[in-house]
DNA sequence: CATCGGACCTGTTAGC
DNA sequence: TGCTAACAGGTCCGAT
């Protein structure tokens, strides 16, 4: 589901139910996630103060004295601030418990996030070696046009790598090859530094403009308050497959590549 | 190093 | 209507 514009949109959704907040239990009621969940968690942030809740790549982190829980939503999690009495339902996972006597609670059916522990002025091995951050400076068309030059890889594969750039997922990636009229196709390799910088001017465009609407939601998305995201009805190839393209109205095409399906516009993408 | 396929899971949908 | 297969927003890991 989640992408970097939903994760976006989830932490914008909690973090003002959450600052300030002492954590007053860790409930882990399933803790086989993506790497099993350590129990010792649930004692590591007894009692401590909610100081921030930040956001790396895709990774949610939630500040406190000793270190960061850090929540990764995976294929399926959303997480929803709820009071603690509310029933729980399937595939309801964890339950952060707050002095507000609400709950931050992890729903996943398909058990792909997960939660790990960071400590203070440590860095997770799994944050260590990402990419930047699409939105910050460090991100631009010169950038991507170094590190692509021994890349062999379709650029669509290429910029979904979270060690090349974080946060670009199947849908961004598409959408960003359509606007940026790039075939998601061509090798990483053999696009020129000016396509590349068009590319990544897209790729912050398109980000900030599904964060404005609340992410995308396709079949389940919903931001922490129970909303759905908007940017799905703005979508311009991804799952329009057979479909006119909305600029030139000649048909979209599919391709895929391990397991992970594109689509394109043949006309406008080249 | 870079790339590929398999793995981890459940739910929904398309096709027979 | 019911069963099965394919596919879904992520990404790690081991083999090549």
């Amino acid at each position: 589901m989640p992408e970097l514009p939903e994760v976006e949109t989830t932490r914008r959704g909690i973090e003002p139910h959450l600052l300030g907040q002492t954590i007053t239990r860790l409930l882990i009621h399933e803790s086989r996630l993506r790497w099993r969940v350590p129990s010792r968690l649930a004692l590591r942030v007894l009692e401590a103060e909610i100081e921030a809740v930040r956001r790396r790549a895709k990774y949610l982190l939630i500040d406190l004295a000793q270190g960061s829980l850090i929540v990764h939503l995976g294929m399926s999690g959303s997480l929803r601030v709820l009071p603690q009495t509310y029933p729980r339902q399937k595939h309801d996972h964890i339950d952060l418990e707050l002095s507000s006597n609400q709950t931050l609670r992890f729903n996943d059916p398909r058990r792909f996030g997960s939660w790990l522990w960071q400590h203070r002025g440590q860095t997770h091995e799994l944050l260590a070696h990402l990419g930047p951050e699409p939105l910050s400076d460090e991100f631009d068309g010169d950038y991507l046009w170094r590190v692509s030059r021994t890349r062999r890889a379709p650029v669509k594969n290429f910029i979904m790598d979270q060690n090349i750039v974080v946060g670009v997922g199947n849908i961004y990636a598409a959408e960003a090859l359509f606007a940026a009229g790039i075939r998601p196709a061509i090798e990483a390799g053999k696009v020129s530094r000016a396509r590349y910088q068009v590319l990544v001017d897209e790729i912050r465009r398109i980000l900030l403009e599904a964060i404005q609407c609340g992410g995308t939601t396709l079949r389940d998305f919903v931001n922490p308050d129970g909303a759905p995201g908007y940017f799905a009805q703005t979508l311009f190839v991804y799952g329009r497959e057979g479909e006119a393209c909305k600029s030139c109205a000649h048909t979209i095409r599919a391709a895929t590549w391990g397991q992970r399906q594109t689509c394109y516009c043949p006309r406008c993408q080249t």
